[in-house]
DNA sequence: TATGAATGAGATTTCATTCAT
DNA sequence: CATGAATGAAATCTCATTCAT
């Protein structure tokens, strides 16, 4: 109560100020968390994720309500950080197929494979937060590709969803498998993806082009 | 399989009976394994296996001494069973690389991408009725692969690990997808990949071209 | 499927057989549970009550889904010896109040003080099988107290719910005080309980008279 | 309490500030966790406890140092106020029966159900400070009681404790059930309860008396 | 032989209690 | 002194595997 108003004097900040120490634990959780689920897979038990993190379980919970707030802030994070790669490699990059080129394989080395097992079973995609930073990101790529197609660098028929879900797939880890050894190959596949998209194309697709809210619905 | 056979040389009692309904319960179980792994994921319960397969959850241990061994078997048994379908599209196509296209369908179909998740924790890639089945595959593969090259239709830094890797990648389920809508989008990003791998090259390549050894080769 | 089979040919039974160690141990866990409900609550641990039926954990849950069905059991099994017990005391009591007063100390003696601490949090007190035990018992019970009524022993404000609450409150286990102290006391309060139900009335009642469906309303 | 004064007779700093806030803290605290046990039952969350009165948890342990004097002190608290009704009572009414029938209802709306869940476990019946509260209720309720007997209002074989703790089972919430649900039975189960007490006897009483003894005697 | 039943080890989650700000 | 954060111990529940019919 007295160093709550002591507070309050200077602060427009929400009610208290967060402990230094509580915001190193909650991002040693969530990159302990990532990083687990890269290796493991989706279902790493949380009392290791807390062992690598270097807290106790239950502190995990105090900072994640359960085991699906803990995924959801991964995917937020990682969704966020390849949002932002995006936009650098947008401004950075002299054609929007070169952008897409760097986008593709920066998106690889910040894990989006990771993410893919992490959709398992009762996974909200519809989360406020989430569906902002998916939209951010939707934005970004959207736009990228649609440049490329002008420039005549990109196919007509592929769609933001179907670059997407190739690159996620491709970068997924091999349960396992220890990262360098995937990561030999994820890019090359990368490359030889991105070269496929490039026009003209040489074959038909089959199906229809994927979108954004094609990964979002839930069946 | 033995047992039956040992069973009919030197028995009286019921005689030759090959105990035609066990062969059709082993295989039953394999059949409801692999759904279960390409829906669920590898860590599908060995009880539901066991239900969708209509036997008792202790019929699958007396088939598989445990789930390692169920899960060599299904391996085993999609592997074989795309080692045909790659000898099959050899046989059939006009040239080398409609054959090579005709394969990567035919294995997704198969669902080749159960066999990701089936990688985990202490998976045996070298038991020798899997390295067998694998050397046959890849003899195939390997086999298309260089005539296509030689008729100009295949770029020439990519090798069979290559194809194989980014086929499993490409056509696994994502987890709390249902197959249909994943389905969906697997033939088109496959097109996408062939028609990256036709030459000529639009871009190098990083990394070193993927063998099959290079799969098998645990840490 | 042989066995199954076999019993096929005889058997109108479900279809298979209950095996008679699973029947014994599926008792004795409901007997050990109803002991732990009185003598610890109903938060007492499964392991402990598993213990006390000489099974392991996880057996309770072969035959109860979770926790909450165990003591759907151990609720429904109560009631429905307390409902026999309801029907003997009226065939072979020669009044209808000499019928209750036998009633309700069975019924504390068939321990319904332990249904209390039962009614906790998400306790579904509608399910058929619960309905249908209390029905029986209701009927038999309101039948005694209307006939107590007419033969001018029972004071006519009072209805079955009263009844059934008062008797459940008053036998039920103090935590942490071993039955058989307890037990010394609940019959002697019971008698004087019965005792302030038989006319004339002594006071007038605050409140309205309780029925049985008070007593199922969940709010 | 004793600190305050202390401080008070010593200190120049803050001279003599009696911690108002702190003592309020405290109380809030009593309150808020005889709330809860009411509500809940006595294995109350000490967080949300905390949080309803308004304090952050670790405050709770500086007023108590464990769970269990917490508990102690509600006790204390309810069975002082309890005491106060039983004088009040006393003095006001004019026969003694009337008294004990207004000191009973006073006791069930100050929530002296609440103490029963309470006594779970290792509480300790035999604290000091709870000796003596306890002491001066039993003297007012046997002195009540002698009273009434001789006024030839109460049936002579009850006890004290048949009083308190009959009196105690009826107020108990019936988890999971709101309080005013329950509450609307309540008084009418203890005026059947009173009237039962009314002498002459209708029927003999198992069991022996039970005295403020009995309830106190631990195992 | 095939089956339902049983089991112990492990995962998630909660909570009384201690620690650091 | 008061607080939010941290913690380990315990409870619920799941599942691969073994046992008994």
């Amino acid at each position: 109560m007295d160093t709550a108003a002591t507070e309050g004097v200077e602060g427009h900040r929400r009610v208290t100020r967060p402990r230094a120490d509580a915001v190193r634990n909650r991002e040693r959780i969530v990159a302990a968390a990532r990083e687990m689920f890269v290796e493991t897979g989706a279902d790493a038990p949380l009392d290791e994720i807390a062992r690598r993190a270097g807290v106790g379980n239950a502190t995990v919970y105090r900072h994640f309500a359960d085991r699906a707030e803990l995924v959801r802030q991964v995917v937020l994070s990682v969704t966020e950080r390849i949002a932002g790669q995006a936009e650098t490699a947008r401004a950075e990059e002299p054609d929007a197929f070169a952008a897409l080129r760097r986008f593709v394989h920066a998106a690889a080395d910040e894990r989006i494979g990771a993410l893919c097992p992490v959709l398992s079973d009762g996974f909200d995609q519809n989360h406020p937060a989430l569906l902002a930073a998916r939209d951010r990101l939707e934005k970004s790529i959207e736009g990228l590709m649609e440049q490329a197609r002008e420039e005549g660098m990109l196919r007509a028929d592929v769609a933001v969803g179907d670059l997407m879900v190739a690159l996620s797939q491709l970068s997924r880890p091999l349960p396992g498998i220890p990262c360098p050894d995937i990561d030999r190959f994820v890019h090359r596949h990368l490359q030889l993806f991105l070269d496929g998209l490039q026009a003209p194309a040489r074959s038909e697709l089959p199906g229809s082009a994927a979108t954004f809210e094609d990964l979002q619905r839930k069946p």
